[in-house]
DNA sequence: GGCCAGGACACCA
DNA sequence: TGGTGTCATGGC
């Protein structure tokens, strides 16, 4: 592991693919809901439910605190989990009034402290808050998801049953600290994953050669 | 009609 | 800390 093929394989997924543009938002609050909204979600369920809270002009942290718990849930229905998600997005508000609704402020802050404070709130886990580290705060931490797992240790880089901190910590050791690096690498990860690396492995076309146990060493 | 999707929490041993 | 059940809609 001492020899990095990362930033190989990171090469590879950018000639092939392009630049993702993630995160598909307009502000940051967006990105912020999308995050909580998206887990273990289509995200085209999640678009839905996006241009519907712009349609309404919800899509502003004073303007959706103000939005009772009950009517949250039906608002996000089509997002599924709408419950647990009402309710996430309520004590992600109620973190953000307690800041003023400042999000400017916020990105000032530590990056290690604060990811300790996201994970605090209710509803918000370890890719969560990474996401919104990353996309909305600009933070350089590299979020790891199902697909990274998936990808990864089927490629034979690490075991599938590897923690979320394991898995971020094997990309973080790799790479340079850098935070648009970070925001493509993930994108395009994603991808791949979605292409050709699903629940049955669909090698054919995958555009990582020689770096995977599956590939043809040529 | 079954399977899965850009997770997290509660509960248990 | 690790495994299992629960939460839910919509697309394919």
């Amino acid at each position: 592991m001492g020899d990095k093929k990362l930033p190989l394989i990171y090469n590879q997924l950018y000639d092939a693919y392009g630049p993702q543009g993630w995160w598909p938002a307009k502000t940051r609050f967006e990105v912020m809901v999308g995050a909580i909204l998206t887990q273990n979600t289509n995200w085209k369920n999640v678009e839905t439910v996006i241009a519907e809270l712009e349609k309404q002009k919800l899509l502003k942290p004073e303007k959706l605190d103000k939005v009772t718990l009950q009517h949250l849930a039906h608002l996000i229905r089509p997002a599924g989990y709408y419950n647990q998600k009402a309710k996430t997005l309520k004590a992600f508000l109620d973190y953000l009034k307690g800041r003023d609704f400042n999000l400017e402020k916020l990105m000032r802050r530590e990056t290690k402290e604060l990811r300790a404070e996201l994970l605090r709130i209710w509803g918000v886990g370890p890719e969560t808050a990474d996401a919104i580290l990353l996309y909305a705060l600009e933070k350089p931490i590299f979020v790891v998801d199902a697909y990274t797992r998936r990808v990864f240790s089927r490629m034979g880089y690490v075991d599938e049953k590897i923690t979320y901190e394991g898995l971020r910590g094997f990309f973080e050791q790799q790479l340079d600290k850098d935070l648009e690096l970070f925001k493509e690498f993930h994108a395009l990860i994603d991808e791949l994953a979605k292409r050709h690396c699903k629940t049955t492995p669909e090698c054919a076309g995958c555009p990582v050669s020689g770096l995977c146990r599956f590939s043809s060493k040529t």
